[in-house]
DNA sequence: CGCAAACATTAGACGTTGTCTAACTTTCTT
DNA sequence: AAGAAAGTTAGACAACGTCTAATGTTTGCG
């Protein structure tokens, strides 16, 4: 079903490696929003001997190649996103764990009168509570 | 024209201080977003011998009592907005300079219609370019 | 193959941002 | 004036991200 991952990052001009291979195993698959020392921790797991260096550079060079996204949305730490195209996001106030929203949930009007601004891209940041799906699953 | 500052932090429930005035002059007075360490270098200009723990103590007391709000918006720093009212936030590319875009210029819609979020707070944030303001004032 | 160039990885130093602690000073209360 | 409470200070500390210099690994080409 999924594609194999090597071919994944060389048609995003990446020469894959061991440890290359090892971020993309998880961050591009992840539904979660980990910043870059839950990746390497994550990585550790597989190969334990990866850098951080390693696990920052891989990082970067996703995003500049357009396999993730990162966005400043915790406190102190870019997050990556493997979900890249565009969506808001809802950070809950008591986990601080990010929930993407999608795109066609919420409408915003108005962005392209905005006077003296040329807007690139946008999303909508929401904050509070998560509240339980009713009945399981 | 404004209300002297020490009775402004009175009325939020803070002892006014030397340092807490030196701190709320610049800061709540501010059409920029400066990050707590700006805020520092700005009130040192005044206070030299204002510590950082001071600055950061006085800055969260703010956010606590309602002078201020802040927001992670730009990479790897918390920034500090008097600017209490809702609103949205403009980043812009270049330069990574904020701007408020008042609330009432962009309207979201169908956020009460979000199934298993209760929203408490939300802005949009938009990125960018900022273009001349045609005619310079 | 064998070598060189290009690329990738590594450990660790470094800078910035923010928090915490313990000692000290100021202010308030009586 | 004396004690308690509140505020300030310097410095240590931790988390996050970047950078550098040295080492390893691939790749291409004779």
């Amino acid at each position: 079903m999924a594609k194999p991952l090597a071919e994944t990052l060389r048609v995003h001009d990446i020469q894959p490696s061991a440890q290359r291979l090892a971020v993309a195993e998880y961050v591009l698959r992840t539904q979660d929003h980990p910043c870059a020392d839950e990746v390497l921790a994550r990585v550790r797991g597989r190969v334990p001997m990866i850098s951080r260096a390693t696990v920052y550079n891989t990082l970067n060079l996703f995003v500049e190649k357009g396999l993730l996204r990162q966005f400043v949305l915790a406190e102190g730490r870019l997050v990556f996103d493997p979900h890249v195209a565009p969506h808001h996001h809802f950070v809950d106030d008591v986990s601080g764990a990010i929930h993407d929203v999608p795109w066609e949930a919420l409408e915003v009007r108005r962005v392209e009168k905005l006077r003296g601004f040329e807007v690139r891209e946008y999303q909508v940041v929401l904050r509070g509570r998560r509240t339980p799906p009713r009945q399981g699953s």
